[in-house]
DNA sequence: GATTCTATGTTTGTCATACAAAGTATGCCC
DNA sequence: GGGCATACTTTGTATGACAAACATAGAATC
């Protein structure tokens, strides 16, 4: 079951590929979450290799919008605002449309039985209820499309925005009912393929990249509020304290 | 009439943004030409800076995709195929109608005023005839509205797919008929804008990018035919050669 | 006691070297 | 002329160094 990355298998022996990699799976997982401070020296050391290398790492981490460099120079993991959020799932809604299109008018047997298997695996995991194992394997069936999908361009900006949203995507996954929709959006759309239907390919698609967009932008939104709301709290003890010393 | 790389002007004093500039801006005008190597070295006594830098700039291009790495490591670079060229048109008249579209909706007087600027100096230029000059300023136009669209997430994608056929760009414009039409083009999607019919801009710039796409397509296919044959020509001699030898 | 100034530490940006591995070119020998 | 050994090139990686910008803690001052 190695659905892991096995997305860069072309130069295997890179530090800084290898560097790369990690770091772009923590950030997926969480294990550096939105906004965290990244440290240089403290990531040579997680990831026992030289500055130069993570240093290189980072720079292709940037280009791809998953760190922030801010005003002082202090890198953070990328946060993704809700506005953010929407436009990706925006994109994502005509890139992957595009692509599911193609690979059901591309496609050969092999790639469609892929598809199928990875498809039978989710549903088996989404019974066992392992989130990170679903969202990993969520990420093959998609990767399974972009990939058969025939160009390369429209991969390549397909699988940086879903990297964008990877640590969101998670998480939403843990909502109540999401779980479910999602899954019988899957079906549907793993239905059309199997039926070579592009059309009603590209719209279970489509609607099923629509329906994870207002599950996640409506979650991001509400996590904003109660962040402003959170940020109020601390700002009116100030102003009471104020009041009392002026009163 | 400075309408060159105000891009990224966020920090002035970073020796590795300057080295990425200037590396863009080589290949984006052709200096560096597709295909060509880049070596390390080299760059480095061109731009005059150490090789840390050199290499991180490096590494953003390879994000960006406007250099490519070799099986033997080495960096050439990337060359656009007319399908790569199709797909990124494609994925540019997405991009920039819904870009257009809510710059229209939501751009100011003063965004309007100066995409109208720009406008206006285009038509001048063109007169003038100076491909290279209307190049910079046709994508000084995509960038203002790319900047009024209110998404950083579409903006950014629409760049880096802007950069990436930047050079085709140029040389299409070298083309007998193409400016003309373009002009026409830009005539129809300016007064959409300055009617505000977010409708009308975005039928005019998908018509736009379509027939800017097809005549890049056409001709980079012609050229691909012609490399073919020109190989072809090559090999040619010495099939003549060994059956000479044989006969 | 609060404030301001100072010394010290931290982090990033940049450079210069060094060296191994892999590839390329050269040239020698037969 | 073909094949092999040698030297040069290029890239990947690590290390050490240092300046500039910040942050922190502590001392001196009022």
């Amino acid at each position: 079951m190695e659905y892991q990355d096995l997305r860069i298998v072309e130069n295997p022996t890179l530090v800084r590929e290898h560097a790369l990699d990690k770091l772009r799976n923590a950030i997926s997982r969480g294990l550096y979450p939105p906004g965290m401070r990244l440290v240089e020296r403290e990531l040579c050391e997680a990831l026992g290799v030289s500055r130069t290398s993570v240093r290189e790492a980072l720079r292709q981490l940037q280009a791809e919008n998953l760190i922030e460099v801010g005003k002082r120079r202090n890198i953070t993991v990328a946060v993704v605002s809700s506005k953010d959020a929407e436009d990706i799932y925006l994109m994502r809604e005509m890139l992957e449309t595009l692509a599911v299109q193609r690979f059901v008018t591309l496609a050969d047997d092999n790639a469609i039985k892929k598809l199928a298997r990875i498809h039978k695996d989710l549903r088996k995991v989404l019974n066992k209820g392992d989130v990170r194992e679903l969202a990993i394997m969520a990420g093959e069936f998609y990767e399974t499309i972009l990939n058969g999908s025939g160009s390369k361009v429209i991969a390549d900006m397909a699988r940086q925005l879903l990297t964008r949203v990877n640590y969101l995507r998670m998480r939403s996954m843990a909502e109540p009912h999401r779980l479910e929709d999602g899954m019988h959006e899957w079906d549907n759309l793993m239905e059309a393929i199997n039926q070579r239907d592009p059309e009603a390919a590209g719209k279970a698609m489509a609607a099923h990249i629509s329906n994870a967009r207002k599950a996640i932008v409506a979650k991001i939104k509400q996590e904003e509020e109660q962040a402003a709301a959170a940020a109020a709290a601390a700002a009116a003890p100030e102003r009471a304290t104020a009041s009392r010393r002026s009163g």
